[in-house]
DNA sequence: GGGAGATTGTTTGGATACGAATCATTTTTA
DNA sequence: TAAAAATGATTCGTATCCAAACAATCTCCC
């Protein structure tokens, strides 16, 4: 991925096949932009860290939110994460049989699934995060501080505001 | 996906489980809400314009990315897009055979394959991104100009910095 | 010329994700 | 209290995506 176009560029070429019909191009560059970031930072995340591990970022992700919040329902898990419960249950399945996590039946409502850490998944936790959150840093290393505070709050807001 | 955790809640989490290492929570930040945001304005354009012209979210890209430069290379359109070869072959031939596009083999180098929209992709395309790009203006509606413009800034800085 | 290496698009095989339907359990209703 | 509705996790079928291997073509260098 190169990016061989600048936005200007793009918004050249876009006016011309519309011709006078209103483009918000703000608002296109930050749907734009806000996929090519995610894929990069995911790549590279994956790349970095979660590859030695043998973790997929969806793995990662279970860990990470059981991990924080601990005793926690599947059903949340999906939430923090953002997928399908299809999809947790699947990974949840992986999971346990590496010995990360366990499944427990909720004692005061059948339906619900509790999960936990092992100690195997903690200690790797433990290990994997600092790592993880380095790589991190690194993403944003490039802007400053304020910028860095800035990108957080905005993104969080358009979710936010998409969620409502 | 609710959000049930406000940012300082997962961080106070985030500390108790690794007491005193130093993790870097506006770069932890950054990254989880980039992938929230990322995920609920794909699921909001899919929902709100996509699925009823029955277009996976990549097929839509490569046809805006085709509808903007054409003719173009296959090689650019997976660079511009941001996905693999493998991937763009096959979706190419859906919406080859859909007949939104049409591909031909370059006259000065028989490796490279030319993509063209044919009349009917380019009539969808210009009914199409106008429906897109409002629904994009929806997702940043609640963000002021200059933070729109800032978004858009410093998410093209990040990707910038990590395919250097 | 001519062959080694590079580049490009496609095929293959496997991983991952989701929606819809299903099964089990709990809660509500009448 | 029994029937009906609601809730939650899982299963199943399908779509999507990628890395690696492959075939075709081009470039370079002797």
């Amino acid at each position: 991925m190169a990016g061989l176009h600048t936005l200007n560029e793009t918004e050249r070429q876009v006016e011309a096949r519309l011709g006078n019909k209103s483009i918000d191009f703000a608002a296109m560059a930050v749907s734009s932009n806000l996929f090519r970031a995610a894929t990069a930072v995911r790549n590279h995340l994956e790349r970095s860290v979660l590859a030695k591990h043998d973790l997929s970022w969806t793995a990662f992700v279970v860990l990470w939110v059981v991990w924080i919040w601990e005793p926690i329902e599947t059903r949340q898990i999906a939430d923090e994460g953002g997928f399908s419960k299809a999809t947790l249950t699947g990974v949840l399945g992986t999971l346990e049989g590496r010995g990360l996590l366990k499944r427990n039946k909720s004692p005061d409502d059948g339906r619900l699934v509790i999960v936990r850490l092992t100690p195997a998944g903690r200690k790797m936790m433990d290990k994997l995060f600092p790592e993880f959150n380095r790589e991190e840093k690194h993403v944003v290393e490039t802007l400053s501080a304020k910028a860095t505070g800035e990108v957080a709050d905005h993104l969080r807001e358009i979710t936010r505001h998409l969620e409502s």
